[in-house]
DNA sequence: CACGAAACTTGCGCGCGCGCAAGTTTGCGT
DNA sequence: ACGCAAACTTGCGCGCGCGCAAGTTTCGTG
């Protein structure tokens, strides 16, 4: 049950990061105050800090949408029948695939911008409380749990580090797919899951 | 050899930590704010900004001093010895061995401030550079080694985390000095140290 | 030694992040 | 239906973080 409390709430989010976004993209993110942001989702400059607690986050926000708890509810989905490690990386190299479409452009926009790459890369930190949940109701000790959600974490923010550099430099470019380099970063981590398992 | 332009540099960083930290100790943190800090350096407020991002850096950073830096040139003295993970292991419980005395009421104002604790949680993120960089020299696939140095920065965060968290809650208190707590944290990832390396 | 490039410092100004206290809205029990 | 408590919004003010451009210091080179 949803009370009207929170469908408002909600939807000031949404209306937040929607405008947040579509201004970044018309003026580009250098020339968008948070002012203007509020202003556009019809709420005080004040307010807007209730919710994201800095300037790029309702725009990355806007992309990344939930993903992180959509990861941890994918994780316990498969859990049951599969192999920690198989359960995770399958989980969440799903919740990368690209959705195309309208946030390429989006991404475009991050990946450009220092600041917004930043808070993008950030992101990933907020698996860690789900996983760590959800792995320790797989193994036994909470604190290696922890550990190895943070590590998990951290693998996949390596992840968007590398998909995010255009290289340049002089050597080997990544390139591919974003879910399969999440499952490349992943994979030194296997060992370490499966020993927790066992 | 060492120019006049490093040597002053330094000396700032150092008048500048140390101004930091005796003037929380001294007013409360709160209560300090950077112009003091930089005035009580003799630089300009400006300046503290070209040295520490944040009011808080520097006054973690006068007691972490760069025992990042230290624990990367551990792990390489005894690389070629022993295995990557005693090798790690061993090489960052021995840096945060406590160096007890004047640091105890630091690391007090630290665990209490919530500002400054962050801050403290942030410095082994400093870890993911030099140690991807040695454990490259170890294994091959430098991905895989910027994984690994990701996640063993990760497990030292949750180590602090554990450390400077006073439970408190109903659960089970982890204590024990900090050094056990690194390799407890650190025990996990063992697996994924060792296959990397064969 | 002289001098030009490079590194570093500093004042200025703008926008951000957030604690606080007052006002407003929603929820809940009676 | 009423009213109170809890949640949320908002204006205000302070200090911080940082880009910029001008001034100052250090360094290497002829």
């Amino acid at each position: 049950m949803t009370g009207l409390r929170e469908r408002k709430k909600e939807a000031t989010r949404v209306a937040l990061r929607e405008a947040a976004l579509r201004l970044a993209l018309e003026h580009g993110p250098a020339n968008v105050r948070v002012d203007d942001i509020a202003e556009a989702a019809g709420v005080s400059p004040r307010t807007y800090n209730n919710y994201f607690s800095s300037r790029e986050e309702a725009i990355v926000a806007a992309v990344t949408a939930d993903r992180e708890s959509r990861i941890a509810a994918a994780v316990t989905e498969r859990l049951p029948e599969t192999r920690l490690a198989a359960a995770i990386i399958d989980a969440i190299a799903e919740q990368y695939t690209d959705p195309g479409e309208q946030s390429r452009d989006a991404l475009l926009l991050i990946t450009t911008n220092p600041g917004l790459r930043t808070a993008f890369l950030d992101a990933p930190a907020a698996l860690e409380d789900p996983l760590e949940e959800v792995i320790a109701t797989r193994i036994g000790d909470p604190q290696t749990a922890r550990v190895l959600a943070a590590s998990v974490a951290a693998a996949v923010r390596v992840a968007l580090e590398q998909w995010t550099q255009p290289a340049g430099n002089g050597l080997v470019v990544v390139s591919g797919s974003l879910p399969e380099l999440v499952r490349r970063m992943l994979e030194p981590l296997v060992p370490a899951l499966d020993a927790a398992e066992a």
